[in-house]
RNA sequence: GCCCGCGUGGUGGAAUGGUAGACACAGGGGACUUAAAAUCCCCAGGCUUUAUGCCGUGCCGGUUCGAAUCCGGCCGCGGGUACCA
């Protein structure tokens, strides 16, 4: 007999699904349609496992589909635009496109064997002038459509390398190229008009029933609607043209509390005061300092100064309160400028600390009116708290009533307006890079920005460019900026600015509906495979990433591209863990981390060690990264144990939506239990059994598993399908029942186990004499007569704790489960002859008898 | 800092208000074998006085007849924080 070698059938099956087309996407009248799309990878050159375990999700789903009668479209392509190509032009003189089409081509490579069920034939790279033309297209669409606008916006700047740095590249504060004290700088940018749409997309989370829960609450938060006031307080004397400061604030009710009206450093009056006054201008090049991420504004250390400017309060023109320039009042939320309440604000507190500002309460706490000393009053908004003195003659009230009869108040006396206002900010798509779309406008002196014709799209990337110094190549070249106005026909220059890669991972799943269009989309194809059924990917693009792909399908329903049904393109959402793995870690004679691969490190007990004895520190658990040597290669498991092996370790052992920390030693046992599987459907096969008495007890117990496994694929419980397929093959291998009843049960094992393990299932199935591919066999359905058991064992408590069992028929009324359990041995000890205080009985679960 | 998750045996995990630890890994014991590998069978949360016992799901408290599960507060870890994708 033949023994499991998945080195020889893998690749037998997989020519024989490109041979039958197994997987190519198909457009027919008689079938439902169903569209399975895992995130497309970026092209860093390797697959890792956490891929591995991403697209054996997918495929999964999607064999699974096809099995019960869809026509499925499962695709796959690349991000391939990005930072790193730049990265690697630098530090090893292969320009980007080189080693992005590279890489893609070896993962390509990696991808084949583990024998996906991809329609290969609808792959792109976003990199291909074929899709970025397309993009450029779409651009044009949106900037018609008023979709886009030009503002000015801050960048991180680094002033050695004068160049333009991406968050990442700023390491506390610094440059990390250059080690320069990063500074903010505004520039002219291109922007998405999202926030128009911030209320549709908040409103619409709800229509996101297949989403998860975590998920909409982070996009929630994320565009963050707020009510409050925006009103203005009048200048003293007027400076600049300026006579009064609007502000906008989420407390009005703490207006009496005001200390100190402060601004942000970008304040357009901030900025004309700057300009005759060397001691603001020389405090705002300190605010300045550090990178733009909200983390770095956040934790900087609050700096303010003070203008010596006062404006009068709306409520009292004879106070007058300061005004000051404060580094933590952001200028794209509201309008740039606040009220502080230090009284219930903990960071205006320390602020009016620091600067010795004054502090008043306005409310205290009903049972312990204690004034505000160094820690801010902040209870939640719904907590009833005792007004000090109300102008809208409140006494006691919760801040939320507070805050709507103020509004109301404010309103009334026509000094303010309500007002609905959101966190989300306009998406800058501008980046001052080389490897990415480029923006299809054209600057001309007389016509000012000019949109490029259609007919010249794609505008292409020039291959001629160099990286040896820093800066965007796009802006140095020596004739592609040059061009002839697309209106006039002057000389002029092209936008050097390329799109931000978010850009293009927005409308891709929307493009794979029909790859080679001449058009962004053809919308027959999108209204056919649109929406994407199951859309599987990492929590880390729970915000960004999908927020806006969910404006880009709204903006291409606008412009034409996309049927109105794709409003929210992702049906269904599943968020999958990362898989993890220690970091090795020791440090060099100048204290710097050095990385070791696991291979190199012996592990014992909890501690580990190289090969010369050195100690080494473990950091466990850390996301799979290149530059910590901690990236787990699939090859060599697929080389040693198959792909199929590879597939089934990675789903089986943990739930598909928590981190998984990758060990070894699982890889070996998976493939034992697979070379088991094989060798039980061989014995089978050879084997020339009668029936026997206990074929029914197989019968049934194959039915279970159906529902069990089947269940399990619908809900993304694989690691639970696969706990159950194991139970089932336990108990097909103790089985003494016939030959037939044993074949049934090993085919639909084969048919169960099949999405995980394809080629293993395909060599089982023909092997027991199945027709045709398992991958077109249709799914097996359980008969839920089989399902049910006729006894239940119903656990006994006793004050909560389990102090006993019984069985009893299942459908036993529930005065006679009361009778038996209260004849219970350990019930009868337990009331040692008194009365139960209380007797429970859930029917089928549980009998509860408290004394 | 802020927003969102997660935390259960030596290990991965199961159980989403009803028998905590299914199914595996690693470990221990046995069968088969001249021997080994492979395979098959069995054991296995902790404690102790070995019982009809006690403890036990990060920590503290609460709701409930009953809590890993729901609520409140802490601790630890992870993701995001708008130019990594």
């Amino acid at each position: 007999m033949s023994r499991y070698d998945p080195a020889t059938i893998e690749p037998k099956w997989q020519a024989a699904w490109t041979e039958a087309e197994t997987f190519k996407a198909r457009r027919t009248g008689d079938k439902p349609k169903y569209y399975v799309l895992e995130m497309f990878p970026y092209p860093s050159g390797r697959i890792h496992i956490g891929h591995v375990r991403n697209y054996t999700m997918g495929d999964v789903i999607a064999r699974y589909k096809l099995s019960t009668g869809h026509n499925v479209l499962h695709p796959m392509g690349f991000d391939a635009f990005g930072l790193a190509a730049e990265n690697a032009a630098m530090d090893r003189g292969i320009h980007p496109k080189t080693w992005t089409y590279s890489n893609i081509d070896d993962m390509v490579a990696q991808m084949k064997p583990l024998g996906f069920g991809l329609d290969w034939s609808r792959m792109f790279a976003t990199c291909d002038p074929e899709y970025y033309g397309q993009q450029q297209a779409l651009f044009l669409d949106f900037l018609e459509q008023g979709f886009v606008y030009r503002k000015n916006a801050v960048v991180n700047w680094d002033p050695v390398d004068m160049t333009v740095l991406a968050n990442e590249q700023v390491i506390d504060g610094k440059g990390w190229r250059s080690d320069a004290v990063v500074e903010r700088r505004e520039l002219t940018q291109w922007f998405f008009k999202i926030s128009d749409m911030a209320g549709e997309l908040l409103d619409a989370i709800d229509e996101l029933e297949d989403w998860p829960a975590k998920v909409k609450l982070m996009q929630a938060n994320w565009i963050g609607r707020s009510r409050g006031l925006e009103f203005a307080w009048d200048l003293s004397a007027p400076v600049h043209g300026f006579d009064k400061i609007d502000v906008y604030t989420t407390r009005p009710d703490t207006l009496m509390g005001a200390s100190f009206l402060g601004l942000s450093p970008d304040h357009p009056l901030v900025k004309m005061l700057e300009k005759d006054n060397a001691e603001l201008a020389s405090a705002l090049a300190e605010m300045r300092k550090g990178g733009t991420t909200e983390e770095a504004l956040e934790k900087a250390e609050k700096l303010g100064f003070d203008t010596g400017l006062t404006v009068r309060h709306p409520l009292d023109p004879s106070w007058e309160i300061p005004v000051w320039v404060a580094n933590f009042i952001l200028m794209d939320y509201g309008t740039g400028a606040i009220f502080a309440c230090p009284a219930h604000d903990q960071r205006d507190l320390d602020f009016c600390r620091k600067y010795d500002l004054p502090v008043i309460d306005t409310f205290v706490a009903l049972d312990e009116p204690a004034p505000v000393e160094a820690a801010a009053f902040v209870p939640p908004k719904t907590e009833k708290v005792k007004w000090i003195s109300h102008f809208a003659g409140l006494d006691e009230a919760t801040g939320q009533e507070a805050v709507d009869a103020t509004i109301d108040w404010m309103q009334a006396k026509g000094l303010g307006t309500g007002v609905e206002k959101f966190r989300l900010r306009d998406w800058g798509l501008s980046r001052q890079r080389y490897w990415g779309c480029p923006i299809p406008v054209v600057h001309c002196e007389t016509c000012g920005v000019v949109p490029e014709k259609k007919e010249n799209l794609p505008i292409a990337l020039p291959d001629d460019v160099t990286f040896d110094i820093p800066g965007n190549p796009l802006d140095r070249h020596p004739t592609w900026r040059d061009c002839a106005c697309p209106k006039c026909g002057a000389p002029a220059k092209r936008e050097t600015d390329t799109m931000d890669t978010f850009v293009d991972s927005s409308w891709y799943y929307a493009r794979f509906t029909a790859p080679h269009a001449q058009t962004p989309t053809d919308l027959e194809d999108a209204a056919y495979w649109m929406n994407v059924d199951q859309y599987i990917g990492g929590i880390e693009h729970a915000i960004l990433h999908l927020l806006y792909s969910r404006f880009f399908a709204r903006a291409m329903i606008a412009t034409g591209h996309l049927p109105q049904t794709a409003k929210e393109p992702f049906n269904a959402l599943f968020t999958q863990g990362m898989v993890t793995h220690a970091i090795y870690q020791t440090k060099d004679a100048n204290g710097r981390r050095v990385y070791h691969y696991p291979e190199d490190v012996t592990v014992e007990g909890g501690s580990a060690r190289l090969k010369d004895g050195t100690d080494v520190e473990i950091i466990p658990s850390a996301k799979m990264s290149k530059s910590k040597n901690n990236v787990v290669d699939p090859q060599a498991i697929i080389a040693t144990y198959g792909a199929d092996t590879a597939r089934w370790f990675v789903l089986s052992d943990s739930p598909p939506e928590r981190d998984v920390e990758w060990t070894a030693s699982g890889a070996e046992a998976a493939h034992r239990h697979l070379s088991r599987v094989y060798r039980i459907a061989a014995d089978i096969a050879a084997s020339d059994a009668p029936e026997t008495r206990e074929d029914d007890a197989l019968l049934k117990e194959t039915h279970k598993c159906i529902h069990d496994v089947t269940m399990g694929v619908e809900s993304f419980g694989f690691n639970a399908a696969i706990a159950r397929l194991y139970a089932f093959t336990n108990a097909l291998s103790k089985s003494r029942a016939g030959k037939e009843a044993k074949t049934f049960a090993a085919k639909t094992l084969a048919q169960l186990m099949a999405p995980m393990t394809p080629h293993l299932s395909e060599e089982i199935w023909q092997l027991l004499g199945g027709a045709g591919l398992i991958a077109n066999a249709t799914w097996p359905e359980a008969d839920e007569a089989m399902l049910v058991e006729d006894t239940v064992t119903l656990p006994i408590q006793v004050n909560g704790k389990r102090r006993g069992e019984m069985e009893v028929p299942r459908d036993m009324p529930k005065e006679e489960v009361e009778k038996l359990a209260l004849a219970h041995e350990a019930v009868v000890r337990a009331l040692d002859g008194a009365q139960p205080k209380k007797l429970i009985v859930v029917p089928g679960r549980i009998v509860n008898v408290v004394v």
